[in-house]
DNA sequence: GGAATGACATTTA
DNA sequence: CTAAATGCCATTC
C-alpha cells in the first residue's frame, strides 16, 4: 500500500468520525449526513466505511448512526442487533425505521 | 497511480 | 410513498 507514513497530528478521517460519534448522548442518533456535515466533508459513505472499520465498537457507539432518510441504515454485526441497541437506549424504530427520527436525531451544533 | 468498493445522499420516474 | 439511477468522497487492493 502506498501509506504515507503516520506523521500526521490530526486524526484520520475515521478517526474523527468516532470522536463525533462519542458525543452523541444516549438516547440519542445522528446521520452520516450530520457527521459528514460536522467535518466539512460530503464523504457521507465514507463515514460508513469507517464504521466498517469498527476498530472499537465499545467505545463508539456505531449503532446511533442512521440513514438521512430516517431508515436504520446497517450495522457491522447485523441491523437486528442495532435496532436492538437503539430501542435499549430508547430510540424507538418501526419497520427498520426510526420513529420520530428528527426529533432524536442530534446535530452537531 | 488507478480501479473498485461501500454501514450513503439526492433526484427523477 | 416506493423504486431505480446517478453522483460523491475517502479508503483499500
Amino acid at each position: 500500500m502506498k501509506s504515507k507514513n503516520i506523521k500526521n497530528n490530526h486524526l484520520s478521517f475515521n478517526e474523527q468520525c468516532y470522536a463525533l460519534l462519542m458525543k452523541i448522548p444516549k438516547g440519542k442518533i445522528t446521520t452520516y449526513k450530520a457527521l459528514a456535515n460536522a467535518l466539512n466533508t460530503k464523504a457521507y459513505q465514507a463515514v460508513g466505511n469507517a464504521m466498517a472499520n469498527n476498530p472499537n465498537p465499545i467505545n463508539v457507539p456505531c449503532h446511533r448512526v442512521v440513514n438521512s432518510n430516517g431508515a436504520i441504515g446497517n450495522y457491522a454485526f447485523g441491523i437486528e442487533r442495532k435496532i436492538d441497541l437503539l430501542e435499549s437506549e430508547g430510540v424507538s424504530t418501526e419497520n427498520g425505521k426510526i420513529v420520530a427520527f428528527k426529533k432524536l436525531l442530534f446535530t452537531f451544533n
